[in-house]
Formats: structure tokens, sequence, C-alpha cells
DNA sequence: TGTAGTGTGTAGTATATACTACACAACATG
DNA sequence: CATGTTGTGTAGTATATACTACACACTACA
């Protein structure tokens, strides 16, 4: 597993390889953050930024954003807040399929997203 | 909807009707903090304490740690851990859950925890 | 009537979070 | 060789989070 800052700065030197919009000032402006501080950040030298620039990061990057926040040790807000709402069947649900292969909560959501209950 | 302060307040009101145990100085030091702050958290001078500090209250009042923690905006550490390892997929999940009806998705629960997977 | 226990008011603190502002040296490009 | 663009270094700031320390007034009761 890499580090949030150590996995944004391959992304982006990626596509920077193709386009000139991908230098690090660039996308600093277009994500509305000072160009040293997503410096530091993609060097490990500060901690990854709030939900909000991750977002706007992902975005910018073409990147699943659940998965930046996650390489970033922060759970999005709206997960969050659907979890809040019924905290005990979803906190008994998570911690159940804690420990169960993908290939049996892939079929798990892929029952529930077709409409089988 | 209770606020986290006015839920626990009410729960610990009534517990001491029968037990001098549960006085607000003696959950206070039972949990470890300062009377002075679990009086101003009850009734809603300060914002609800830290996770360990809800645990801590949980197990005092005998109440659901994840609801306390519901209560007080925040989702449990071990929940978001479990999610952050696998964030496509249980962002999908949730996310497809949240409209759901309780029924169904205590059924699902049910089904998981009856290991029919 | 003293003393033990009750809840609360005032006034702080330490640490973390999430950044900004600006200068600077290296490089390339016209 | 000046001009633009690159990434980075230094030195901060504002706000939130999670509390502590201690004094005070009131009540119960022995």
């Amino acid at each position: 597993m890499s580090t949030f800052g150590e996995y944004v700065r391959k992304r982006r030197m990626e596509l920077q390889e193709g386009d000139p919009r991908f230098s690090l000032r660039k996308v600093a402006v277009a994500i509305d953050v000072e160009p040293s501080y997503l410096s530091k950040i993609e060097r490990g030298e500060q901690p990854p930024p709030g939900e909000q620039t991750i977002r706007a990061l992902a975005k910018e990057l073409g990147e699943d954003p659940d998965v930046l926040l996650a390489l970033a040790g922060k759970v999005s807000d709206d997960l969050q807040k659907i979890i809040r709402k019924r905290p005990r069947i979803f906190a008994e649900l998570i911690r159940e399929l804690k420990d169960m292969p993908e290939h049996a909560v892939l079929r798990l959501v892929r029952e529930v997203r077709d409409g089988k209950w």
C-alpha cells in the first residue's frame, strides 16, 4: 500500500507525461490550493488535505474519491451520515462483512443492486 | 431525535433514581473526566467528547456505543477502518442501502449473519 | 451546624487540522 | 539573455477538538 502522497504524485506524473495541465502548479491552482501545499502533501511532508480538497483532487486526476479518501485515512462524510442514521444495523452489517472474502461481498452488492430485495 | 447531551442526561437521571452511583460526579469520575466537563456536555454547552470517552460513557450507562457515537455525529473508528480497507465495495453497498426499508436491511443482515454466504 | 456530596461557572490549555503567503533556485524556450 | 514555468523552502495563521483546574453555591443529613 502506498501513502496518499505517493499515490497522488505517481498518478499526476503519469498524466503530466501527455498533458502540461497536470503540472503540480496547474493542478494546485485547479483544486484551489497553494502549489507549495500540494508539493508538501505529495512528498508526505504534510498530512493529506481535507475531504473537499481530496474530492477536487480526485475529480482532477480522474480517481475514485472513496479510494483517495481511504488512502488519506478518511471515510466520506455522506457514508458516515448514512451509517449514523441507522447506527446499530450498519455497525452489525459492516462488522459481519469484515472478514468476508471479496467475492462474497461482491455477490451481496450485486444482489442488492439488482433489486432482489 | 434528541441531542447527545439530552440523551445522556435523561439516561443517567433514570439510573440515578435507583442508584447513587449515577450522580453526574460519580459518572464523571468513573469515565475519568472532570465533572464540570460532563455537566457542560449534558447541557449541550460543550460538544460531545471524543470516541474513547463516549465508549466509557456507553459502558457506564449500559448504552450501545454505536448509537451514542451516532448521536455525537461520529462513526466508530473500527468501522471506518473496515471501510477504508475496501473503500469501493463498501461505499457502493452503503449508498445502495441508504434508502432501503428497515426490514430489507434487517433481512440482509440476518442472512449474512446466518452464514448463507 | 459542620461536613459530605450535588451540579455548575469561569478561565484557561494542548494538540490537531487545514491550510496561506511569498520568496527562491533551477530549467527551458523564444 | 530575459521571461515564464517548474517544484520547493520558510514561516506563519485560523479554527476545531478535547479536554483540565478550581472555585462556588446549594442541599441533605447526622
